[in-house]
RNA sequence: GGCGGAGUGGCCGAGUGGCUUAGGCAAGGGCCUGCAAAGCCCUGUACGCGGGUUCGAUUCCCGCCUCCGCCUCCA
């Protein structure tokens, strides 16, 4: 069995068959930096990363790119609300992407390009895009001539004359329902020049140009939120398709995070922002979190969904911890064929973790019984799989300063060590009190102890 | 108004025309343990409402109700 996505602009299962064998090309809207990244935003980065890392798993080659938009009205807005200069403003925030991406453990993308470092390649696509009388430049703005395009609503299935049409009074408009490829500049905003005059990218026009350069004029994968369907993605659609470039051959979109019943939005004020969430679970906690359920499914954020996703999370962790200590660690090995047809079947994480939990549990009996050589395999397997999911609790993505001072760690380990062997000897004489008062002390401490055939564990509590 | 999605056991969350069960969390019982923790085993009238198709529907069809997303910046 291979991949299967589903594909938004067929509303159909299919078979994912690149365009240049043994590659992936992926194209991922990214942010626009215009404040802290939220839930919502994660969530969207994290599915691709998953598909990034099942399709490198399944052996081939991936390029993703991710774009930032690094310039549009909320940020020249908000810059200066704060009296910054725009570029300030949007790098802080494309830095704060950056760092939350990180943590989760997003694998770094192949490349992560500016929309205000591709102008040359948006006035070309402009330039092609007029030659071919899809577009037209009025009064220092350059618009896409949706009525040109006959295409035009495919992807999102929008009959043209169902669209709503906003409050667009833009002199020299041909029609309300054109979307704006480049904007004139207005006074005090920044500008670059083009043969129409000075201006800045449009939303839309900087992702087609931006996957050109970087992925070809056919490619893969065009992944982003649910939300960009229309009219983001439908823009894009139509102007390399009218330009003449076969553009992307699947288009997968994720589930929002909602909240409360509606969504989280900047615009709504209810976001839940990273760093927020970071103070009350792990970083692999909350990756649990939003990779366990579908990635087509909206996901009602609560504070008890990502508590209970913490406590699935840490029986995992547990197994694997335990494995690795009491029968040493062992590398991730092969991910087995159930767990692989669930994410072959359009990215079935919920079946995929199933197929964890099973593993975690074949583990765990081995463990029970002392049988070293089934808890080994038991323990590879489930990390390869946790592997694919960005989830493995021994992967050095989740060291924290606590646990990479090895020196400290190394001292600490000494002193528990001490109190342990002191326990025992209490336990040994049936000085249960003492033995107790050991432990809670060392739990007092943020120390937890467990007893195990093998002898007592002992464990930092994160929190 | 147009396009699309969802309503599953106490909770989260998959899935399927009937088969033996998604999985997790929580709960109850048991095993293990000096105790604890963890683990393991067992238990639990689930599929929004009303029709229809069918030998049989939670799963297909029709209608209805409720909720959500997009059509304006948004992952």
């Amino acid at each position: 069995m291979t991949l299967h996505v589903f594909d938004t602009a067929t509303r159909t299962l299919r078979e994912f068959s690149p365009v240049r064998s043994g590659t992936a090309s992926i194209y991922v809207c990214g942010p626009t930096p215009q404040g802290p990244p939220h839930i919502g935003h994660v969530r969207s980065l994290l599915n691709y990363d998953v598909l990034r890392r099942w399709l490198r798993a399944s052996g081939l080659s991936v390029t993703l790119v991710r774009n930032v938009t690094d310039v549009d009205d909320k940020i020249l807005i908000k810059a200066s609300q704060h009296g910054e200069p725009w570029w300030q403003w949007s790098a802080t925030h494309e830095r704060a992407f950056e760092e939350a991406y990180d943590a989760l453990g997003c694998l770094p993308a192949t490349i992560a390009p500016r929309a205000t470092g591709h102008v040359t390649q948006m006035v070309e696509l402009m330039h092609r895009l007029i030659d071919r009388g899809h577009a037209y430049a009025a009064a220092g703005d350059v618009y896409f001539a949706v009525a040109s395009y006959p295409d035009y609503g495919a992807l999102s299935r929008q009959k043209l004359d169902e669209v709503q049409q906003g409050e667009s009074e833009a002199e020299g408009k041909r029609d309300p329902r054109d979307f704006t490829l480049w904007k004139g500049s207005k006074p005090g905003e920044p500008s670059w020049p083009t043969p129409w005059g000075p201006g800045r990218p449009g939303w839309h026009l900087e992702c087609s140009a931006m996957a050109l350069t970087y992925l070809g004029a056919e490619f893969d994968i065009h992944g982003g939120g649910l939300d960009l369907v229309f009219p983001h993605h439908e823009n894009e659609l139509a102007q390399s398709r009218a330009a003449g470039d076969p553009f992307a051959r699947y288009w997968m979109h994720n589930g929002l995070v909602g909240m409360a019943g509606e969504k989280m939005s900047k615009s709504l004020g209810n976001v839940v922002s990273i760093p927020v969430v970071l103070s009350r679970v792990r970083a692999q906690e909350l990756r649990y979190y939003l990779v366990a359920p579908h990635y087509r499914s909206v996901i009602e954020y609560s504070e008890a969904a990502l508590d209970e996703a913490v406590r699935a999370y840490r029986r995992i962790e547990s197994f694997v911890r335990q494995a690795a200590q009491r029968t040493g660690v062992v590398g991730p090995g092969e991910v087995g064929a159930e767990f692989a047809a669930a994410l072959d079947d359009d990215l079935g994480t919920p079946a995929a973790l199933a197929v964890v939990h099973n593993g975690v549990r074949q583990g765990n009996i081995a463990l029970d019984s002392g049988d070293e050589a089934g808890a080994r395999a038991a323990a590879a397997t489930v990390r390869a799989q946790l592997g694919v999911l960005g989830l493995d609790p021994l992967d050095p993505t989740w060291a924290t300063a606590s646990t990479v001072d090895t020196g400290a760690m190394r001292a600490l380990s000494t002193l528990v060590d001490e109190l342990l062997a002191e326990r025992l000897r209490a336990r040994a004489e049936k000085d249960f009190a003492r033995a107790d008062a050991i432990r809670d002390r060392l739990l007092a401490s943020g120390i937890a102890v467990e007893d195990t055939p093998d002898g007592p564990l002992w464990t930092l509590k994160d929190s």
